[in-house]
DNA sequence: CTTTTGACAGCGT
DNA sequence: CACGCTGCCAAAA
């Protein structure tokens, strides 16, 4: 069974502790897989369900868009993220994953597309071999 | 197949 | 430090 990219950054979100946060983009890094863009949409498809940590993740820059910037300020508080000017410093709140989230991270990398099955890529653009 | 859209990122002003 | 523009990636129309 293959994830889907969206199941994948959720995946991810969960790994990510209480009181630190990651960048879109470092999720798709991390995840090996898409682009910051990517990992947006898939967010915004977890959304309220699933109780997804989504404060945990945002912009590059510490913040989020601004319907969300009001409750994840309450997270952010709650969890005691550093935050200064309504945005997360990442440079202190950076999550760094641990040995064991890496195997998990690269657990989910190989289900995507990657797995024992290997699902047919639908669309193949240009792989190591295009 | 081309165009548009989106919880983005980087860089110049 | 706040804005504006361009670049990227994938999905939907």
């Amino acid at each position: 069974m293959s994830l889907s990219y969206p199941e994948a950054v959720h995946a991810v979100a969960w790994l990510i502790a209480p009181g630190r946060a990651v960048s879109y983009g470092d999720i798709a890094e991390l995840l090996g897989a898409g682009g910051p863009r990517q990992v947006g949409a898939a967010m915004a498809g977890s959304g309220a369900a699933s109780g997804v940590p989504w404060w945990r993740v945002v912009r590059a820059d510490g913040s989020l868009p601004e319907p969300l910037s009001g409750e994840a300020r309450l997270r952010w508080d709650d969890e005691g993220t550093p935050v200064r000017g309504g945005r997360i410093r990442l440079a202190l709140a950076r999550w760094q994953p641990s040995d064991d989230d890496f195997r998990t991270l690269d657990d989910l990398a190989a289900q995507l597309g990657g797995g024992p099955h290997a699902a047919p890529d639908p669309k193949r653009r240009g792989g190591v071999l295009g």
